[in-house]
DNA sequence: AGAAATTTCTATAACGTTTTAGATTGCTCT
DNA sequence: AGAGCAATCTAAAACGTTATAGAAATTTCT
């Protein structure tokens, strides 16, 4: 008659409901409770809404490291990033805006930076040995870049914010710097600009060859002269870059013309610029693209093109789980393409 | 003879090794395998050095799915922030160094957005509810903090950036505003200054208070004239910001010195001072404290009071690990005394 | 009506780890 | 030499979930 053994222990208050919880409750089995909750074919409709009703009950919620276990999936999305301090307001921006793609979403974000003196592979060889993330999402991407061969390599999902020579093959957002470089050289041109300087970003990125390379070629085709900045770029320190740009304009004071690849360096050149007596808009127009919106506050004559980063974030947020649900489906792919500043 | 069933497998190369794997080839059992990369005692001192060779060799990793179904550490710790804007940059700083002083431990960090039209509480519902972290760290706190109310209600480990009605028993990590507040209005009083404006932190956060209070205490003692900004503050959006400056200004132009809270405010008051005709450090003074390092680039005559946001972020993971491992010991509190400007 | 197919559920096992309790061995003490 | 003890190991169970295979109940077909 003792049936200690056997009897059920309904859910006590205060502990965290679980399948078991809910199974007890129900008189189903655990794995019936479970093909429920997941809206499997093969559950009786009135026992999936019976079943639903008590979970909101109970105010169940699956335990991530039980389903990570058994299904080897974790439900994260990685982000690696340098921690580059120019970066600092793309970066943040992106942080947010990916988090934001993944609110409605089962996905967590991890961030995990990047230190310049580590080895580049590190952190992805961590994820991928680990196994702490079912993708990875990253930036900064060279034509010939080690951790997107890496990752193709083992197979493990990715989407990059930039493209590699491989681009076609994987998920990625970017921004179209061909254009951006295109659109400046004409935009100065039109203005009667003749001497140009271009502070672009590292030429060993892609973004940064692309950026040249439009630019060159309007040049050729507008007729003006177009520098590109050599010992620096726009991921430089802000002294640097200053230090740079004041330097030039003592030895070549016919520029007319600066075209910035990002908001801080913009900053730094027109800080360069001033040092030298030039002034903004009126000696030389300076043209740049920028992330976070407070470049017409620095000085009103700079004309900017801006870039959406919140709309990158969350594409790369979509793009990286459609890596991990559909691995064999064509990868997302998102280009912006610069607009042409008015006037 | 056929001894399939008990024949060792010992590890293939490819698939991930577990202590299953390193037990086969050690011929230990799991658990001791287990024990001994634990550093139990009452493991054999050899058998631990061999086990940590195999372990070495095979490259295992334990599995986080595992332990925290185990033992119900998640080994995560959570960032929730606001995704205000012109927090921005103070934002990737702090992101970026919480990441940093987590680097060489067994944490990892999961960064979670908040929205400003959600429940205020939700994401740490949630965080409590699922156990997806271990502790939580977040910012912008009030005196009477609903998210601090609520985790110490629950028992749950975190570390803010700020202080609550509740600092001296939790982990913490504050920018002494008051002392901000009372250095500013001195230095600017020295200057001869006699008629100044504060553009604070919104009075609800503790931080807010503190720095009105220091400053109006300084100004009582110096004998200046100091108003508090009331419809704006320095989380106030820039057009904002510099539309009452600009307006502030032209209803009462004897206006000498303005002080701010924060790196964002600060341009866009200088930019509302100088459509009114009033320039940098000769009609007005402008005293800022600053989180980013450019303000010297965007006027060269602000006067900069530096953040530390780098240490802050160490400092709070340092403070959030420990308020896990040893709950009942004093929580970490650090304190950044800002310094004074020189001349 | 009986066989076959379909629907709906359950029992069992497994993912990798750590904890608890207990087993074995060798050693010390009297 | 036997009892007691310390050192070192192992067996079994448990954390919460889902996949697989199969059982039971119901419906459909001929």
């Amino acid at each position: 008659m003792t049936d200690d053994k056997t009897s059920l222990q309904v859910g006590k208050v205060g502990a965290k409901p679980t399948l078991k919880t809910i199974s007890q409750i129900s008189g189903l089995a655990i794995p019936t409770v479970s093909r429920a909750l997941s809206d499997a074919p093969d559950i009786g409709q009135k026992t999936k809404e019976r079943v639903r009703q008590i979970a909101k009950d109970v105010g169940y919620v699956p335990n991530r490291a039980g389903v990570r276990l058994r299904t080897g999936r974790t439900n994260v999305i990685s982000l690696v990033l340098p921690t580059d301090h120019d970066m600092m307001n793309h970066t943040a921006r992106l942080i947010s805006s990916i988090a934001g793609g993944l609110k409605e979403t089962q996905f967590h974000l991890n961030v995990m930076p990047h230190y310049p003196d580590d080895d580049l592979l590190k952190p992805f060889r961590y994820i991928v040995e680990t196994g702490s993330a079912d993708a990875v999402i990253f930036n900064q991407i060279e034509l010939d870049d080690p951790r997107v061969a890496y990752l193709r390599e083992r197979g493990f999902p990715f989407a990059v914010h930039g493209r590699s020579k491989w681009a076609d093959q994987h998920a990625y957002y970017d921004f179209d710097n061909g254009v951006f470089g295109k659109i400046a050289v004409e935009h100065l041109a039109q203005r009667g600009r003749k001497r140009l300087l271009l502070i672009g970003p590292p030429e060993l990125q892609n973004y940064g060859r692309e950026m040249i390379a439009g630019a060159r070629e309007a040049a050729r085709n507008c007729g003006v002269h177009l520098m590109i900045a050599d010992k620096i770029n726009s991921d430089a320190s802000s002294d640097n870059v200053r230090a740079y740009v004041a330097d030039l304009l003592t030895n070549d004071p016919l520029i007319d013309g600066i075209i910035s690849g990002s908001t801080t360096a913009t900053m730094a050149a027109v800080a360069g610029m001033e040092a030298e007596g030039f002034d903004v808009a009126t000696d030389i127009d300076v043209f740049s693209k920028e992330a976070m919106p407070f470049l017409k506050l620095f000085r009103q004559g700079i004309i900017v093109v801006p870039e959406d980063v919140k709309h990158a974030g969350e594409f790369l947020a979509r793009a990286a789980i459609q890596a991990v649900r559909e691995p064999n489906a064509a990868p997302m792919q998102g280009l912006e393409i610069p607009k042409r500043p008015q006037s």
